[in-house]
DNA sequence: AGTAAGATCCAC
DNA sequence: TGGATCTTACTT
């Protein structure tokens, strides 16, 4: 069975709400195209005072800002941002309003709309095998699958499903258990992406969870991790 | 003002 | 392994 997710679901540390959201579908209708997706990899992130433990890889690590704005905000709303100048990344805003939080989806298993999906993504049907499972694995390809972008959809509203530029969203629990793990965030800098901050969660053994990779300095930082014992 | 780096992806 | 592409933060 299905739930809507309401905003006191979410009032919790990333930490807490990032494990909870792994099969939990992600649903969005963007210009009439509808879609779905089951989440199967996440990765928590919190702020400067945020939590017991300020998160030195968080965009709200230096207080405030125009960009990460909305994860200071109330939770139900989706932080969309641009990654590299190209890639349009969601986080699900958590937290009470006033407090940094947000869990990025990394990764997901499109269940809904997979032609709608593949069209967003430039991807010829029919879809491969390979082609269906990558359709939003990685953070980058999730936000496209979705079709929801930085400059449009940053701050939309999945706790009321209001409509935001030719957009809504929905967050759906779903009450299938799953089996979960957890590792260093992908692709963060330094101390913040070792086993000092292991916030990733993903489904165990989800072929759609994105392959790891160390960020810059990182895999240094948990050499010194190591010797240090 | 200039530059380096970034919660990434894709092609070479 | 490097380029795309743009925003932010830090350095002159």
């Amino acid at each position: 069975m299905l739930r809507a997710a309401t905003r006191a679901d979410l009032l919790g540390l990333p930490i807490e709400v990032a494990p909870r959201l792994l099969g939990a579908h992600l649903a969005t209708v963007v210009d009439g195209a509808e879609t779905m997706l089951r989440i199967t990899e996440v990765e928590a992130y919190h702020g400067k005072g945020t939590g017991t433990v300020p998160d030195p890889g968080s965009h709200a690590r230096m207080g405030p800002t125009a960009r990460n704005a909305t994860m200071w905000g109330e939770p139900g709303h989706l932080y969309v941002y641009l990654s590299h100048g190209i890639h349009s990344c969601i986080n699900v805003v958590c937290g009470p309003d006033g407090e940094a939080g947000g869990v990025l989806l990394r990764a997901g298993e499109v269940i809904a709309g997979s032609d709608a999906v593949a069209a967003r993504r430039g991807i010829a049907t029919p879809l491969s095998r390979i082609a269906l499972r990558d359709l939003a694995r990685g953070p980058g390809r999730l936000g496209q699958a979705m079709g929801l972008r930085h400059a449009l959809h940053d701050g939309i509203d999945f706790a009321s499903g209001a409509a935001m530029n030719g957009a809504t969203a929905q967050l759906l629990w779903s009450d299938l258990p799953v089996g979960v793990s957890t590792g260093p965030r992908v692709g963060v800098a330094g101390l913040a992406g070792t086993m000092a901050f292991p916030w990733r969660f993903w489904i165990t053994g989800d072929p759609t969870v994105s392959p790891f990779r160390w960020g810059r300095g990182a895999a240094e930082a948990a050499r010194t991790l190591e010797d240090a014992g």
